[in-house]
RNA sequence: GCCCCCUUCGUCUAGCGGUUAGGACGCUGCCCUUUCAAGGCAGAGAUCAGGGGUUCGAAUCCCCUAGGGGGCGCCA
């Protein structure tokens, strides 16, 4: 089995490409295949290169490792190179094989300009009739080709769309699709530029590079009978064909912008481990029969089956994104949380808390409940600099009568402390309560509020340790002016 | 306008002629608990888009309608 993912470089890999490039991925590992990266840069004018590199940081951040293919650097892998299509399209393979299809018929040169063929498209649209091409170039003789030569035009070569019949094949997830011939029209497979378009060079290349099957989006399904066209006239067996369903956004329309992040960039920088974004793609548009939600690293390589494909297409949940990205964190082991977390934490210039304790020991703390690595910062931040006391916090919890004197009283104890560690914290806060006949919790509200400015935050006594005694003192007086 | 695809809880989905229509996210309640999470338990939530058939029996098969999506580029 060999499969490919085959990317345009005109803008990052976004989440629909993403998931096509994973199905693909697993479906070659689990059938013990060959997974193969492409670059179909045949639109001269958007591609660009820091598309192509961008496409390839995100494929290895997500793990997606190509066994084939175009490489960083210019670079490549594998024995049916070249990978790059304005590569190959400079060694002339792809003309060669149009020239091949107009001398034996299946495609003949058009003269028409862009210009005229928008103008007739308008008027068939405006008279509500189809707007397919047609055919005023199939049969010009030498001397009309001549003319238009003469008058300076570079022709395109279109492909020669039977009347009558029918195409179709086999969906892999759709199953048996149809086309009337009579709705397609002379597709355009080589520009006036000598590019080949889309259609025709990706059927040149899968053929080539001996690709077996070819999954992509649903929105490539109207350009499928297309290439079938083309493997029959030249007398090529057709790839097995999948069409996933589309992403879509919470409105239930095509995943864009306007729905937030679209890339796969953005979500990393965000803070969603690659895990997450594999294991939550894979959900899209796929399932096994047990309705399994969490993937071991692995378990998708071996469990994945296009059978599992569902036709319609599924909405982007974000929500549930977030709830799999917590559970991914929680399993990272320490170090490989505080690792993960440190960019974030550079970001804010949360480097060295007040108290001096690790800045790792901080991090750790908050773990189990973190869900986002970029939000990390805020819910730390007050072991690095000032509290900023939020005022709802303030207004529920400090400004009670009995406040000021447990604030007072816990200061004392606090002050006695000969060792400032969570044991002895807690044990001189619940005598402190006893003592004073206070309820534990009326007096570990407030020294949370007092303390850190919020009501949610650490487990208590970790969180004033590693505060540290002075800093901790210093907050209680603070807090004692406020109220 | 034409072509194609799709339609089970709010969302992701299981189901493939006979099920109390199952799971997950989210939601509600309870437990745990110094807070927020996490975790545990319980619960609400789909007359299977609608209408016709076929059948003893239909979410499952067929037809029609509606709604949604995709496409109709010298873009991919």
């Amino acid at each position: 089995m060999r499969v490919r993912f085959a990317p345009s470089p005109t803008g990052h890999l976004h989440i629909g490409g993403a998931r096509t490039a994973l199905f693909n991925y697993l479906l070659a590992k689990k059938h013990n295949g060959t997974f193969i990266l492409r670059i179909e840069d045949t639109d001269e004018d958007r591609s660009t290169a820091e598309s192509t590199r961008s496409i390839f940081e995100s494929m290895l951040w997500l793990g997606l490792n190509w066994d084939e293919g175009a490489m960083p650097d210019n670079k490549e892998k594998g024995a049916y190179g070249p990978y790059v299509q304005s590569v190959r399209e400079a060694q002339g393979i792809y003309r060669k094989y149009a020239d091949q299809l107009v001398r034996e018929g299946n495609a003949f040169h058009c003269y028409c300009s862009p210009e005229e063929l928008e103008e007739s498209r308008r008027k068939a649209l405006t008279e509500k009739r189809d707007p397919v091409y047609d055919g005023r170039c199939r049969r010009l003789t030498g001397d009309q080709r001549g003319a238009f030569e003469a008058q300076g035009r570079k022709p395109v070569v279109r492909f020669m769309m039977p009347k009558d019949g029918a195409v179709g094949w086999a969906d892999l997830v759709h199953k048996e699709m149809k086309f009337e011939n009579k709705v397609l029209s002379d597709f355009i497979i080589q520009k006036a530029s000598g590019y080949p378009t889309y259609n025709f060079a990706c059927v040149i290349d899968d053929h080539l590079m001996e690709i077996t099957h070819v999954i992509r989006g649903d929105d490539h399904i109207s350009n499928t009978p297309l290439q079938v066209h083309l493997y029959a006239a030249f007398g090529w067996q057709v790839p097995e064909l999948g069409h996933l369903s589309m992403i879509l956004g919470p409105d239930g329309t095509r995943l864009s912008k306007r729905h937030g992040a679209t890339s796969v960039g953005e979500y990393r920088t965000q803070g969603y481990l690659p895990e997450t974004m594999r294991n939550y793609l894979a959900l899209l548009g796929w399932s096994n029969p047990e309705s399994q939600q969490l993937f071991k690293k692995g378990e998708l390589e071996e469990k994945f089956d296009l059978k599992g494909c569902q036709k319609s297409p599924a909405i982007f949940d974000p929500v549930k994104l977030d709830w799999m990205n917590g559970e991914y964190i929680r399993t990272l082991s320490r170090e490989e949380f505080v690792g993960a977390t440190g960019p974030y934490m550079d970001q804010f210039g949360l480097n060295v808390p007040l108290s001096g304790v690790p800045r790792a020991d901080i991090v750790a703390l908050e773990q189990e409940k973190c869900k986002l690595l970029a939000e990390l910062p805020a819910k730390v931040e007050f072991f690095f600099k000032d509290p900023v006391y939020d005022q709802a916090a303030v207004d529920s919890t400090l400004k009670k009568p009995e406040v000021p004197a447990i604030l007072k009283g816990v200061k004392e104890a606090y002050c006695a402390l000969p060792e400032f560690k969570d044991v002895q914290i807690e044990a001189a806060t619940r005598a402190f309560a006893k003592a004073g006949g206070f309820k534990a919790g009326q007096v570990f509200h407030p020294v949370r509020v007092a303390l850190s400015g919020r009501t949610d935050g650490p487990t208590l006594f970790k969180m004033i340790e590693y505060l540290g005694k002075e800093e901790s003192l210093k907050r209680l007086d603070k807090a004692l002016a406020l109220v």
